[in-house]
DNA sequence: ACTTGCAATTGGTCCAACCAACTGGTATAT
DNA sequence: ATATACCAGTTGGTTGGACCAATTGCAAGT
């Protein structure tokens, strides 16, 4: 079993976490200003240096922004803030329709990028690189479906991300794995659905590895939107239920 | 004229700023450990509140993580830092291979990004929306080829977003455009090539207004790699260049 | 050689000021 | 009456110093 880590979350850490689900979920306006750092400070119950850190840390992700003698305003996240912010919305969404729309989105942005990655891992990737993702490829396939095929699964990206030599892809994964790991559940389920309508990445791989591009990107393609055609499938189901629940009221 | 939007650059803002570009650029090795607070507030002869704020903001991007008691460790930001660090990596890419790699990162991501966008866009987008991108695409071809155009081109990409309704791609986008703020004239030079390459965006939006959403992907496929073609050759040729300076060295 | 335990180190929090930019209202000048 | 200038209050930025709490490493004891 694999414990989660403990998390010590400091004052700062939970003041930061409140403010931003705040702002995330529009409890905040857009535009408007967070209340004083001195009335936070007392309202929280803590020192206003504490309230600071929390704010610089949510100024970092785009989701503030303060002002010497201004006062600190809400931003318009979907303008403001960049990728990191998808892990925020990922610890505060729920298993409802945002929710599902979000699981979507990170599995859409997760094959475009993979699909590429495997046309420039063709391109660029060591032999040693190459015959790594064969390997993994199989390894996948053999594998259990439990938590052991999503590790095992992470370590096939890795190394996709090491051969395709794009440091904004590899960016961009970190941020992805992280809004992931918010909902470890949900990640294998999809995860293993995907792998599921595929034949494990051992096609991905072995088009990579003969060197063709466009075999490797089309593979990439089938098998990375299988686990999307599940998800849209799930959101339809709630759209309609939330329209059933309309119209009943 | 835009003028650049004027930094603030409090205190905490030049600290974090350079502890980030130290890490970076590998000053800081992996692993290793920063100065104590108390030491860095000396060295840089500021407060301790100050160096706090900063290396909060880089743990919250991923550089660094702090323990109580153990001292604050530099991370591999490769690993653990999220898209947001791109523009970080941006803000202090000198104008040689590494910044060109960086550059060929972000326009290949884009690429990647903007296929799909265009892919969702004729299978979501409101008829409305779709009407808007195909104005603005005249709108692009009929522009100057200044700052114009690349602000025009972001209002179309904007509307993409709209369209496409993926909150990943959203804020993925975000955290691009601020990497490629940092550098605003090779901003305007890599998009005027791209756009040169193709007709300016109508084929695209075209394919988009008339529902072929496999047209669409295609056209973005081919109008948004034509950068990329320019920057290969431009890293091809800094690679030689390095090559024959080892040489002669 | 191993364990135990204290003491130094180092990040986390608090208190109490003061500085500096902004805001809004008031008094003054036109 | 309108516009300008100014002042005082608000609010974020910075400072200094103190104490708490987790970690680390050395030293004493077995």
């Amino acid at each position: 079993m694999s414990l989660h880590e403990i998390k010590p979350a400091s004052l700062a850490d939970n003041v930061f976490r409140q403010i931003a689900s705040n702002i995330l979920d529009g409890t905040y306006a857009v535009g408007s200003n967070l209340a004083p750092e001195r009335q936070l400070a007392e309202d929280y119950g803590v020192n206003r240096h504490v309230i600071r850190e929390a704010t610089k840390r949510a100024e970092q992700v785009g989701l503030v922004k303060s002002r010497q003698g201004g006062g600190t305003t809400v931003q318009d996240f979907e303008h403001t803030a960049g990728l990191d912010a998808l892990a925020l919305l990922a610890e505060y969404a729920a298993e409802d329709l945002a929710g599902a729309r979000l699981w979507r989105a990170g599995f859409e942005m997760r094959a475009a990028i993979g699909t590429d990655l495997a046309r420039l891992c063709t391109l660029r990737a060591s032999d040693h690189i190459k015959a790594d993702l064969v390997a993994i490829a199989h390894e996948i396939k053999a594998a259990p479906k439990d938590s052991t095929i999503v590790a095992l699964d992470l370590r096939f990206w890795e190394r996709m991300l090491d051969g395709a030599d794009n440091i904004a892809y590899r960016l961009a994964y970190n941020s992805l794995i992280r809004s992931a790991a918010q909902a470890p559940e949900l990640q294998l389920g999809w995860t293993i659905k995907e792998l599921e309508s595929s034949d494990f990445r051992i096609s991905i791989a072995e088009a990579i590895a003969a060197g063709d591009s466009a075999a490797a990107e089309a593979a990439a393609r089938t098998s990375l939107r299988g686990a999307i055609a599940a998800i849209d499938a799930a959101i339809a189901h709630l759209e309609q239920r939330n329209d059933t629940t309309k119209e009943t009221a």
